[in-house]
Formats: C-alpha cells, sequence, structure tokens
DNA sequence: TCGCTTCCGCTACGACCCGTAGCGTAACTG
DNA sequence: CAGTTACGCTACGGGTCGTAGCGGAAGCGA
C-alpha cells in the first residue's frame, strides 16, 4: 500500500476498493497463478477501473505483497504444554497455508522478483518474515518459563540462535511443500521437530 | 530441451546455437531479472532467431531451467574427513552459488511458475533438485564407512531421513540468503551444520 | 554429384498487456 | 457553496507474445 496521504481534504479513498481488490488480487491469483495474473483482470473483478489500481500501488510485485500478507497473519502458535507438540502444530499450520494456491504461488514469485528490487526486499520482510518471527520469540519464551530451555544471557547469541531457527523451520517446510513436493504430514512434522530440537539442545550446551 | 529427433536425416540442430542460447539465458537472467526477460532479448544476445527459440522450448520457464541446471552441477562434496566439515563445505559452496545473480533470480522464479505446471514440476525436479541428492546419500555413505553414522537397516526409513536432511539443508540455505537475506558465512555453516548433526543423533538413537 | 529432408534466419502479423493521460463526475471538507 | 481529491471511463503508443510463411543453408543417402 502506497503512503496514506496526510491531508483530510477531498474526497477519501475507498476502503472498501481496497479489500475488494486485495481479495480478487488473491483469487485471481490462484487461479491464474503468477504470470497470467494482470492489472486488468484484477481491476474487472474487483469492479475497479485500472487507474485505480495504479494509484494505488505501482507495480504487480507490491500489491501482490499486501494481498497475501494478511494470510500469514492466520498462524498462531497454541499452547499444547510442551515445546515439541507446540513445534508441530506451527510447522503443520504453516505447511497448510502453503499448501493454498494463492499462497504458494505469491511467496516465490515475490521473492524471485525481490532479488533485484531492495525496496520490495525491505517491503517483504516488513509485511511478511518478520512478523512471523514472534512465533519463535513466543515459542522460546514458553519453552523457558516451562524450564524446557535455559535462558541465553548472551542476548546477540540469542538473536542468531532465533533467527537460525527460523530459516531452518520456514526454509524446510517451504523446500518440502513447493519443490520437493511432498506432503507435510503428522509423521513427517514429528520427525523434524525431533530433528530440531536434538539439535537445539546439541548447540546450546 | 525438447525430445531429441530420432530421424538423423537433414540437417542437425545446432550444438553451438544451444550452447549460445543457454549462456545468453544465463547472462540475460543476471542482468535483467526473470520479468524483464524476454524470449527476443535472448535470442538477439544468442545471435539467433527467436523462432529457433520456439522450436526448442515451449516457454520461458523450460528455457530457464535448462539454463540454469548446469550450475547445480557444479557442486560437489570434497572429503575433508569428517561428517561436520563435509555439510559445512557443501553448505557454503550452495550458499554461494545461490549468491549468483542468474541463480538466485532463477530458482525461485521457476519455481513459482511450477506450483501451477505439473510437467514444469517434474523438470525441475529431474534436472536439479533430484540430482542433487546425490550430495546427501554420498555424504551419508562416506560417515558410515568412517563410523560416525550407524547403518539403517530400514531402507525406507533411510530414504525419509535422506529426503528430511536434505528437505532441512537446502530450505535452509534458500531462505537464509534469499528471504532473510543474510549472509551464509563461516560461522553460520558451523552453527547450522552442528544443529543439524546433533539432531541426527537424537532422531537415529 | 544430386535430390531429399530438416533446420535456420528473416519478416510480418494479430493479439494481448502495459502504464499513462485526459476528461467528466462523485464524494467529502470547511 | 467552493475547493479538493478520488473515481470510472476511454484512448493511446509501445512493447512482448507466439505463429506463419518464405527463401536459403546444411547435412544425409543414393
Amino acid at each position: 500500500m502506497v503512503a496514506v496521504m496526510c491531508s483530510r481534504k477531498g474526497r477519501p479513498r475507498s476502503a472498501e476498493a481496497d479489500s475488494a481488490i486485495l481479495a480478487a488480487t488473491r483469487a485471481a491469483l490462484g487461479e491464474l497463478g503468477w504470470s497470467k495474473l494482470t492489472m486488468g483482470e484484477v481491476a474487472a473483478r474487483a469492479g475497479v477501473a485500472k487507474t485505480t489500481l495504479y494509484r494505488r500501488w505501482t507495480a504487480k510485485s507490491e500489491l501482490v505483497v499486501d494481498a497475501v500478507a494478511v494470510l500469514f497473519d492466520e498462524l498462531e502458535l497454541p499452547d499444547r504444554g510442551s515445546l515439541a507438540a507446540d513445534v508441530e502444530g506451527v510447522v503443520v499450520q504453516f505447511a497448510a497455508l502453503l499448501e493454498r494456491p494463492e499462497t504458494k504461488t505469491a511467496l516465490m514469485a515475490v521473492v524471485a522478483e525481490a532479488t533485484r528490487d531492495e525496496a520490495l526486499r525491505a517491503r517483504i520482510r516488513a509485511s511478511i518474515v518478520d512478523r512471523q518471527k514472534r512465533l519463535v520469540l513466543l515459542g522460546r519464551e514458553r519453552a523457558q518459563t516451562r524450564g524446557e530451555l535455559p535462558r541465553e544471557p548472551d542476548t546477540a547469541k540469542a538473536a542468531r540462535t532465533a533467527d537460525l531457527i527460523f530459516d531452518v523451520i520456514a526454509g524446510a517446510v517451504v523446500h518440502r511443500t513447493l519443490v520437493s513436493a511432498e506432503p507435510v504430514d503428522e509423521e513427517w512434522a514429528r520427525t523434524f521437530t525431533a530433528l530440531l530440537l536434538g539439535g537445539l539442545a546439541a548447540v546450546q550446551s
């Protein structure tokens, strides 16, 4: 989304148009895929003029980032009583999210586009990636209060470990789902979680 | 590449044109990125008519898969004496490969396109992904002869474990490099390897 | 050497999408 | 009410797509 106007004068932008556009983008993305997704198509589905899209988003990739970002906020970390159960839960949730055609297509395409566009990369991090790191931090906090994990006094090291865990979880699930194209079922989640937590214990000792 | 003609009659296809096209594709991909890469541009760079491209590849994505596939064959698993050192070595190598602009752009874009195209997905697996699993199998074999890893009698379980390791390594490195956009340096490789091998020990016991 | 076959380069084409400009109108503010 | 901003619509030049048709070049078999 482009920077909000500061002034309060004149006709305000239609919020319904915004949500209609984002919904239309998700729907079209799921049906057509990235390469066949056009601005004109989105505008037609949203019942909006093409010019209206360009007034708010300068590029297809930015529109898609905003359209998909909200989907990732669905992810939660329900307290299941143990660190292993919590991790398994979020892994399965994340995999289910990636099964949805809009999500799987959008995520990879946008990341690909971002390899040549620093601004887009920053937008992705702000809108999607960094928001999900909260799950890692929350899970660790819970595990520490449960006594499952020791408290790391070195904050820099703790941050690095959190980043590592995030890359491993997100990367493995994405790779399994989108590249290997194999299902993330309960069994895989269990084995993967055992690998992760076992390794974590080895690293932290 | 499209299926090779069976007949030996007539003028054969120019092998030089093939390699020139693939090289031009890599160069243009690195300079322009995926979205601005056009068939006409590739043809012009390769000194070839646009129609010649379409006679051999039906889509941009297929051309790019073939152009990039050979880069992944550069990966090797030099014997460094221990499993940990071997893994660290291949992690750093893989990350260096992903730093190259052609590779980073191509891999994500092609995977994104493949989410709506089963044939392309199969092509990617055959040309790129499955070829690299040899590294995992070779590494395990070496570690077993060294006595660092026990031999798994259950072949099905052994295959599942190899797939898991592959997804974790490739996924984590890709995510770290392309999404988190942080460097894979020696230190990260060391910590990641410790996590992986520690977890592996925990799973296999 | 001569035909046959296949590939190549070139040109041209309709179709589509892009991103923008211009216009008249609608909605909200003071 | 006047002022300001957003909207829908139309139209446009420019670019890419993927294909068709042609004449000529390159190898193969007799």
